[in-house]
DNA sequence: GAGAGGAAGTTATACGTACAACGTCGGGGC
DNA sequence: GCCCCGACGTTGTACGTATAACTTCCTCTC
């Protein structure tokens, strides 16, 4: 009563219920057993509940030398997949008593040189998710445990990895695309210095180049429907034979693609198949829907929140990529009869 | 040396620089001019780089008093209007040496009570955008300051609230639609009950119920392509006269409803409009381009933000509702001279 | 040459918590 | 009657930081 202004502490709560300072920690930290009756246990939660008491986390996280919370780094927030990765993590943390925070890394946002002098919370742990190396490399300049999401494992510092399958995707895409009979392929490059990007080009390339007769044509763009749509329509009317797909490095690339293919006159999947990434809900939304690789973007996040526990624990953590699946819908067909 | 295994405090910092460890505060904190000789302050910082010292973050909050950090509570991450109220109030936040956490309110993470639980971040204050009414009630019961986003003004429990121009926006929406000649409208409502969308139907009817001769028809849907679309078909296969226009509560759904009319072999706009709201990146990405309001998301997280800055300063914060824009795109027209 | 005062530090302390270590009291075993 | 032990607490302390208050030394002024 005397100190209404400032929030009660356990020491409030302890003179509310007359006892000391440390039964009021033993009662709420339920440590209580064998060392506080159940009649003066019942007094003290009493008197928090009518103070309003919380425990202050600062102190309680100095004290016990951890923090419980783990920060997910994303590279942006305006695709829905790393929502689904915060959903997975978050699942596995709460379960485990730990909480995540969300870090968006910065376009924008104040000083990029430091993600954690934005995200100021007091950490235990870092997932990174989708980071160009050279960011990874400031992140590891703390000596914060630390788990990288789709990342080069061979350039990850040693930092425990976890992936999807994005190979297989790729792999999967091609087979699709190959077996109903395409060969000139136009790829729809994100322009973006990201792995998760990078070892999509090189796995096509591969494939492509593994069957002859294949010919294949790459356009950088950014992960925009406006960047997309104008890299579409340049690569398109440029000279020679015109390709039959167009497999995009993402969904948003995919609708951007549509629309340059509309301006052209073309029609999907008849005059050109388009293939794209992620499976978000965009891929229903637009016309036709589209044939794409659906990622689990919250077994990612769960699966990088394991790994960060087993980190935590000094356990090894589980091994494997994550397995993606190649969900077919209208926007593939075989090429027509014309062009094949 | 002696202790790798831990991190190094600044005590460590100041043995290594063969000084105490409040001058290691003091030049660390950027308060040493005049305390401390320039010389001195060099090696200070030195060791610090050698060590990889951390400020332990807990340690200082505790001293402070404060934690520079607020959350910021979303109903979700699914929809990238969020990720701009983030980028607002991330911007603003740190502008003013503040951090912003996230919390995505739980539909299946952890326990619901308790928002503060899962973010265990320590906080100074929360903004809280877009939430039912009894989850504010939750989270009113911590006495932190608080920002409501996007909620009813007189519900909010004398919490400082800062809104979209939701209303207005409503009424530009009508009037294009009553200006073009559509008389029978349907509103596919969202079935969430939050202000945000209960605004938008009352304001609708009332302005409908304003100009005889006028018709209204509402279906509700989950904020999701397969739900609206269902939804829109049931309502259109209904006897009666056909709407000749879709007021949809937000983007998504009217994506679900372009999925619905495509199916009943209805043209957008030349058989029937359809209108939107938020303007996302899905309003460019469906074909036609859609006709929405836009929402300016930024400055909504950056009007929150100073609010809530106000709020612990024990200032005003500002007044007034964030004004909002109809951008007609390509999905409404006068309906065809048959039905009109 | 005495005293003021500034420069360059240091010492001591508090923030609120969790928990180890220490009392105290009464009863039961022998 | 004594000791031990379990039940029920309490006292004390440390976590790492920021900063108020104090000390020392040196220079400058009159």
């Amino acid at each position: 009563m005397a100190r209404s202004s400032t929030r009660p502490t356990s020491r409030d709560v302890a003179q509310a219920a007359g006892v000391s300072q440390a039964a009021v920690s033993l009662v709420l930290g339920d440590k209580w057993r064998g060392r506080v009756s159940e009649t003066t246990a019942e007094r003290v939660r009493e008197a928090a509940r009518d103070l309003g008491y919380r425990p202050n986390l600062a102190a309680r996280n100095l004290r016990l030398g951890h923090t419980r919370t783990v920060l997910l780094v994303v590279p942006a927030l305006t695709t829905e997949f790393f929502a689904g990765v915060y959903t997975g993590a978050a699942r596995v943390a709460a379960a485990h008593g730990f909480g995540v925070v969300l870090y968006p890394s910065p376009e924008g946002i104040g000083p990029a040189r430091d993600p954690f002098a934005s995200a100021q919370a007091a950490l235990d742990g870092v997932i990174a998710s989708s980071m160009a190396a050279d960011a990874l490399t400031a992140i590891r300049g703390d000596q914060l445990p630390l788990v990288m999401l789709d990342s080069d494992p061979r350039g990850s510092l040693g930092a425990a990895t976890v992936n999807l399958d994005i190979t297989d995707g790729v792999r999967q895409i091609t087979e699709h695309l190959l077996g109903l009979g395409h060969r000139r392929i136009l790829h729809l490059a994100a322009d973006v210095p990201s792995w998760t990007f990078e070892i999509r080009a090189s796995e096509l390339a591969a494939r492509m180049a593994a069957v002859p007769g294949t010919e294949i044509r790459t356009a950088r763009a950014p992960i925009s429907i406006e960047g997309a749509l104008a890299a579409t329509e340049t690569a398109l009317t440029t000279p020679g034979p015109r390709p039959t797909a167009v497999v995009c490095d993402d969904d948003k690339l995919a609708a951007g693609a549509y629309k340059a293919l509309r301006r052209l006159g073309l029609r999907i999947p008849d005059d050109i198949s388009v293939t794209g990434f992620d499976d978000l809900g965009l891929a229903t939304a637009i016309d036709p829907e589209l044939t794409t690789v659906r990622l689990d973007a919250e077994l990612f996040g769960e699966r990088g929140m394991r790994a960060l526990l087993a980190v935590l624990e000094d356990r090894r953590p589980e091994a494997g990529d994550i397995p993606v699946e190649l969900v077919v819908r209208s926007s593939t067909a075989p090429p027509s009869a014309g062009q094949a």
